[in-house]
DNA sequence: CGAACCTCCTGCGGGC
DNA sequence: TGCCCGCAGGAGGTTC
């Protein structure tokens, strides 16, 4: 499931075949994504993309004379660069044609994933993007932040850290593994988390986002690379799905419980 | 405002 | 072996 270490590594891998290369055209081969695809998309095809940036879990693909697009891979999205003779697979839902000889495929098995595209303004602007918050790998992003964030809500510190307003790209897996890297229990109130906690906890997020980026990413099942290839941070998991099996710092049996309606996993020996 | 819950969707795996 | 059911999950929307 894309976080932000697999939407970067999805950035970084179509970014160079998409700057300045002409979009010959589009199509919508399903457009039924959580929202409806433009219709009209192919308004696009003869312009070409200046840069290609990530807010969150966001791609912006900037365009040089029609605006923008937005793309957010949901849980099960991806972005390749395929040649234009391979098949179609089964959810391959929207293709552009670059010059040069090659392409760029939205494939989503699920459809929670968005393809938007924004013939005017400041992407930034848009509804979805406008009320995030800082990004975790920026200045922005720092113990203080934290601290004023925690400190207003009931919530767990486990629920906090992934809501996009308190920190954006930080999804299920890396919530928990943050957690254990900081040493502090997911269930923990997020108000009562002290400064060297909240410290602790931002050096964390940072680390273990920096660690996958590196690595391409944390494939569980679906994620691949716009190279069609997996990314090799999920054998540097600590917790995340690794319920009942031993700590792999301490041996103790690591314990798993539904947060947030989500699977959250730690350590009870080494996180307190 | 925050918190809890619902919803979209398909693939997979457990259970029988 | 094969079928069915339930679960997984990002995040906006709804309700209280």
């Amino acid at each position: 499931m894309p976080e932000l270490p697999e939407v970067e590594t999805t950035r970084r891998g179509i970014e160079p075949h998409l700057i300045g290369r002409r979009i010959l055209d589009v199509v919508v081969r399903e457009g039924r994504l959580r929202q409806p695809v433009a219709p009209d998309l192919d308004r696009i095809s003869d312009d070409h993309a200046t840069t290609v940036r990530r807010r969150g879990k966001y791609l912006i693909i900037d365009l040089a004379a029609q605006g923008s697009l937005i793309i957010h891979l949901g849980m099960s999205g991806s972005l390749r660069i395929a040649d234009p003779n391979a098949e179609f697979r089964k959810h391959d839902h929207i293709v552009l044609n670059l010059k040069g000889g090659r392409q760029l495929r939205y494939h989503d098995p699920r459809r929670f994933g968005i393809f938007l595209h924004l013939p005017t303004g400041d992407p930034l602007e848009h509804p979805l993007l406008r009320k995030l918050g800082p990004e975790p790998l920026s200045n922005a992003f720092d113990a203080d932040h934290l601290r004023r964030f925690c400190r207003s809500r009931k919530a767990s510190i486990k629920v906090t850290i992934m809501d996009a307003k308190c920190v954006v790209g930080v999804g299920n897996i890396y919530a928990s593994e943050a957690l254990f890297r900081a040493g502090i229990r997911p269930g923990t109130a997020a108000r009562r988390l002290s400064g060297p906690k909240c410290q602790g906890l931002v050096e964390a997020i940072r680390s273990v986002l920096r660690e996958s980026i590196e690595q391409g990413g944390t494939t569980l099942r679906d994620f691949v690379n716009s190279d069609g290839e997996p990314g090799y941070f999920r054998q540097r998991l600590y917790v995340y799905d690794r319920g009942g099996e031993p700590c792999r710092s301490c041996s103790t049996p690591i314990r798993s419980a539904i947060m947030g309606q989500r699977s959250t996993y730690w350590c009870p020996s080494c996180q307190s």
